[in-house]
RNA sequence: GUGGGCGUAGCUCAGUUGGUUAGAGCGCCAGGUUGUGGUCCUGGAGGCCGCGGGUUCGACCCCCGUCGCUCACCCCA
């Protein structure tokens, strides 16, 4: 009946618990407040959509949508996935609702692909990000890069790079694609093994090529930004002078093309120098003038950008930065037998501290020691002489060197006193 | 989808040409200190050596299969 094997999480997918989860929560936190100091506001979607969502989205002819996600048919009959990215359901979800624009919003998602994990990829990974439907103010475009920015700084990041590209609107890309085509017919056969035959499905993909012969025959052919019409010129000359005007440093990456077929216009990336791997990409996004006509709205501009929770935290630690979280305020040991340490943390807790104990009636050295392990300011013990004398003795954990690391406190005056040692702490 | 590496204690890993009771460090529990953590000392618990089969008198070790993990290619966050 029963089958008493464990059964693990499924591949590519991982837990993230205590230890870890504190960076997890620090860095959306971060972010949430960042999103709502440029004016966006949450939005919640589903974790699955009808499949045609993604495909007209990002493009039938894209990794992504031929072979990397997770579809499946309900008892319904109908065909779902599960979202691979997190822009289609959100633009789904303006052509549903009809907000007032311009919409900004900013959102957190777990993403799904099915592909083989390897170090900085994963079947199901975190996102967050924004996007902003409504206008194509080229203004708008520097904001959305620069919010991204602003988080990455203050998440203490230092070696990012942004790399930037317009890739035109439909009929500068056009134009593109049938010089580029015809550069890659000629030369077909200096390409790399992948693209010989392939480059044909979606030529821009092979700009992405970072092998040799595929870089050789690229560099020697058409290149986007000179097939740019006047209006697009001038919206990427806007977009950068306008980064350069608040102090954000930027690089002209003419091969950035990205993975999803909806873009248009600017597009950008930021790059992880720390990161050794060829996951380096910390975040992207750029503008999509099409993708809600192709979801069936009224053409509406919009841009938006998403960066991988995943690839952030180990950006950081490649960094070495050390995200901070809130630790315990006091940890009550009670040797009493736990019935006062009962209503000690309620009452701590209820003025807003964070206070832990311990259970099954240990020792006082191994309760000192959870004390210690938990990472709290103070230990607040109790024994028999203090349940006596309704007292508690405060012991400040985290110096070791002053003389008065502990002292008598009324049961009265506990939550002041601990309050006390917390604010000296900060 | 393709290729490489690795599966031994909770974690990180040793383990001799195949040989008898499978080890270390860290962590955990307890004691040294019957009311005091971090340092130190002592002791203890904890292993189908991933799983299945094969070779052998004998397998953690060699062979085959399988599952899992991991790294890389591709692509992406």
């Amino acid at each position: 009946m029963s089958d008493p094997t464990p059964i693990n999480a499924p591949i590519g997918t991982r837990d993230i618990l205590p230890g870890e989860s504190e960076h997890f929560a620090t860095l959306v936190a971060t972010f949430a407040t960042w999103a709502q100091r440029y004016g966006f506001g949450l939005a919640l979607t589903p974790l699955f959509e009808d499949v045609g969502v993604f495909n007209r989205g990002i493009g039938e002819d894209s990794d992504v949508a031929r072979k990397e996600m997770y579809v499946f048919e309900d008892r319904g009959g109908r065909t779902y996935a599960l979202r691979p990215e997190g822009t289609a359901s959100i633009v789904r979800a303006f052509v549903q609702h009809h907000p007032t624009t311009p919409w900004k919003v900013w959102y957190i998602t777990p993403a799904f692909r099915y592909e083989r994990p390897q170090a900085g990829r994963y079947r199901q990974h975190h996102q967050l990000g924004v996007e902003a439907l409504g206008t194509d103010d080229p203004y708008l475009d520097v904001e959305v890069i620069a919010l991204a920015w602003r988080f990455y700084e203050h998440l203490g990041l230092r070696q990012v790079r942004l790399h930037i590209n317009s890739m035109g609107h439909a009929e500068c890309r056009a134009m593109y694609l049938t010089q580029l085509s015809a550069h890659l017919s000629e030369h077909s056969g200096s390409l790399c093994d992948e693209h010989r035959d392939g480059w044909s499905r979606n030529p821009l993909r092979v700009l992405d090529c970072k092998k040799e012969p595929c870089v050789a025959v690229t560099d020697a052919g058409p290149m986007l930004v000179d097939f740019l019409c006047e209006d697009c010129r001038e919206h990427f000359a806007t977009v950068t002078s306008g980064l350069d005007t608040i102090g954000i440093p930027w690089l002209a990456n003419p091969r950035l093309v990205r993975g999803f077929d909806y873009y248009t216009r600017t597009t950008f990336e930021f790059v992880a120098e720390a990161l050794g791997s060829a996951q380096n990409a910390v975040g992207g996004g750029g503008r999509y003038d099409k993708l809600a006509e192709q979801l069936g709205g009224e053409p509406t501009s919009g841009i938006g950008f998403g960066s991988g929770i995943e690839r952030l935290l180990l950006a950081l630690e490649a960094e070495k930065v050390v995200l901070t979280s809130k630790g315990l305020d006091a940890f009550v040991v009670d040797t009493t037998g736990g019935a006062v340490a009962l209503e000690l943390v309620e009452r701590l807790r209820a003025a807003g501290l964070s206070v832990d104990r311990s259970y099954d009636q240990r020792s006082m050295k191994s309760q000192m020691k959870r004390a210690d392990r938990s990472g709290a300011a103070v230990a607040l013990l109790v024994g028999p002489s203090e349940r006596e004398s309704g007292t508690v003795t405060i012991r400040d954990l985290r110096n070791s060197d002053v003389a008065d690391r502990q002292q008598s406190v009324t049961l009265a005056d506990v939550v002041a006193s601990v309050q006390d040692y917390t604010n000296k702490a900060k």
